[in-house]
DNA sequence: ATTAGGG
DNA sequence: CCCTAAT
């Protein structure tokens, strides 16, 4: 099974021209004003409006049909769409218009195409809204891909509730759901804030500057009704779904679909690599059953700086507030990007302000099974995804009045929240941890050595670092002050700052502070596993038995030289193992089998160093006995 | 930076 | 392979 980001990580988001933050903030926030809607895309809407000007391009000019070669087949967009990738010859450049689209305008958009989409200078597209949309038009034009013939409504929802979470699209032998807020027009797709560049990338995180984000704290977001169930819940499913990992270290594994595989698929720039090599392109229909969970904000390096501008999803909790007293439940709007939105109950009493978070919607979530699949696997497919979402970690941003509230210790009232009114205001964000994000060092790895051999690595891969651009729409209507240095705020404390008072609405999913200290930053990545080859281990028993074990470092120097893979803890890590393996029957050894003789060279020389150190042990103590008592026993 | 050892 | 503690 696979639950994978539509779009691939290779978005260069660095090309991706931006307009200052101020002016994007200022748009944002007035077009919020007028209720309209920017960049309230999905990729599939920029697809699909892609396609559909590629098409009708093509249809006006008989001459032009090459370079529509791309769209013609559901295959090859689908294909490419999961690149993250739109190539096409761009017949159609024009069509998208470098002007600014309405921002802030509240005219509603008009039925011509460019004001359905246009690119902004903030590369921000601005749509109509959802429903009935040109989109249609774009859909149709790409049979089996979103079709409103195909399009069914697939909904999932989350145990304790009724929430309709996604639509299902049929895709040629596999289904593609997307994104989630309940879409109550058949024709209403997923809304996300995909931006496509003009050479036709797309790339997903709109809002602010195209910065990846991320659940990449460590504090955790949890759905609950009860939320000790659900974690146990959780749990359950972490550990009847994720296969049986090897490495202790890979533990966290656990905590992402995209460890399917280990950890040992790296998620850095090496993703960009190896997304460029095999052009991360899986076939639609491919025969394996992959499931990415995509890990959004885990991925790299490409986006890490910008990363730490951004902040984030955005629940947001437009409308939806009520007190106590009143009679009525919390009323749930929706955002109408979709989204994850939140619609938050407030209940006032005195000096108390309860919140209750009706529900939180998975953004951008895409899985592929085939149509084989039962719907059990479905189940764990979506469950997976959602899990490893979710337990990626995130932290959580509090924005009253659409300002980011940095002071975690500034009171409520203090902050504008106590007053029912403004509570309208409050929103909470979904961003990236206190951690600082340094710039990992890129490691210089051998390509060869890195390229993956498995297809389906790559795909994880690279949905795991798609993922990481996922970005909610709304965050960009939020004037919230994005500072990154400044950005020093404690998630933990974040959270502590909103008290989930849980059980005002027993099905209402709260926010639950999860503690859980963090031990490693997400953006460092665990080195991709390098199984020592015979010739190394042959290396590194030749130089131990003439070293011995412990001086790493030399050994290190004259076994592996340069070698950077290969650290002297590498090796001091395999010999260990080695002395293992070497200690146990082969049939309870793994992996590439090491010959026996080697294995037998390897005990050998254990043997004769650790009696070696024993002897040395035996001076020393002898030695310091001596010194102690020089002239030996006087009495 | 190395080494040692637990995870 | 990671993480720490101790050198």
């Amino acid at each position: 099974m696979v639950v994978k980001r539509m779009l691939n990580c290779d978005f260069d988001f660095s090309t991706f021209p931006k307009a200052p933050r101020s002016s994007r903030r200022k748009v944002s926030s007035s077009s919020q004003r007028d209720g309209v809607v920017d960049c309230g895309m999905s990729a599939i809407d920029i697809l699909a409006s892609v396609a559909e000007k590629l098409l009708e391009e093509r249809e006006s000019s008989s001459t032009s049909t090459n370079a529509f070669q791309g769209f013609n087949g559901q295959d090859h967009l689908v294909g490419k769409m999961k690149q993250g990738h739109v190539y096409t010859n761009n017949p159609c450049k024009s069509d998208f218009s470098h002007q600014p689209a309405n921002l802030g305008s509240s005219k509603p958009p008009s039925d011509d195409n460019t004001s359905d989409v246009s690119l902004a200078n903030d590369c921000i597209f601005k749509q109509t809204p959802v429903s009935g949309c040109k989109r249609a038009r774009g859909v149709k034009a790409l049979p089996g891909w979103c079709g409103n013939k195909k399009k069914e409504g697939c909904h999932f929802h989350v145990e304790s509730g009724e929430e309709e979470t996604c639509v299902v699209n049929n895709v040629e032998g596999g289904l593609i759901i997307a994104d989630t807020s309940s879409f109550k027009d058949p024709n209403q797709l997923p809304v996300q804030q995909p931006l496509v560049h003009l050479d036709g990338h797309v790339q997903l995180s709109p809002g602010t500057d195209g910065v990846a984000n991320g659940y990449r704290n460590r504090s955790k977001l949890v759905c609950r009704d009860d939320d000790e169930n659900h974690r146990k819940y959780y749990k359950k499913c972490n550990k009847s779904y994720r296969p049986p990992l090897t490495w202790a270290g890979h533990r966290r594994v656990n905590k992402s679909v995209v460890t399917k595989y280990g950890r040992a698929v790296p998620r850095s720039t090496k993703c960009f690599e190896d997304t460029k090599t095999d052009g991360c392109v899986k076939a639609p229909h491919s025969k394996r059953n992959s499931c990415y969970g995509f890990n959004p904000w885990k991925d790299e390096t490409v986006h890490r700086k910008r990363r730490l501008s951004d902040k984030g999803l955005v629940l947001h909790s437009d409308g939806g507030l009520t007190s106590e007293s009143d009679t009525n439940p919390p009323v749930k709007e929706e955002s109408e990007n979709g989204a994850l939105s939140a619609a938050i109950g407030v209940h006032s009493e005195e000096s108390r302000v309860k919140f209750s978070i009706k529900s939180l919607r998975i953004p951008e979530l895409f899985i592929e099974v085939p149509e084989t699949a039962t719907v059990g696997s479905l189940k764990r497919t979506v469950m997976e995804a959602v899990t490893a979402l979710l337990d990626d970690g995130i932290s959580i941003g509090v924005l009253a009045q659409g300002k980011k509230v940095r002071d975690d210790n500034s009171t409520l009232s203090q902050t504008g929240l106590s007053r029912r009114e403004n509570l309208g205001n409050l929103g909470f964000t979904l961003e990236p941890g206190p951690e600082k994000l340094p710039v990992p060092p890129l490691r210089s790895e051998n390509p060869i050595m890195s390229k993956p051999t498995e297809s389906t690595k790559l795909s994880e891969r690279s949905a795991a670092s798609l993922a990481e651009n996922c970005v909610e729409n709304n965050q960009e209507l939020l004037p919230y002050q994005i500072d990154v240095s400044a950005d020093e705020q404690q998630p933990s404390s974040d959270s502590r700052a909103l008290v989930p008072v849980s059980a005002l609405e027993p099905e209402a999913l709260a926010i639950v502070p999860f503690e859980e200290k963090p031990k490693r930053t997400e953006n460092s990545q665990r080195r991709t596993r390098r199984p020592f080859s015979v010739t190394e281990v042959e290396a590194l028993v030749h130089s131990v038995e003439e070293l011995g074990a412990g001086r790493w470092r030399d050994v290190k120097l004259r076994s592996f030289g340069n070698a950077s893979h290969r650290t002297y803890v590498d090796l001091k890590d395999k010999w260990k193992t080695l002395v293992h393996t070497a200690s146990i029957s082969p049939q309870q050894r793994r992996g590439e089998p090491v010959p026996q003789e080697l294995l037998d060279r390897v005990s050998a020389a254990h043997r004769h160093w650790s009696q070696h150190s024993l002897k040395q042990n035996g001076k020393h103590q002898a030695a310091l006995t001596m010194a102690i008592e020089p002239s030996g026993p006087s009495m």
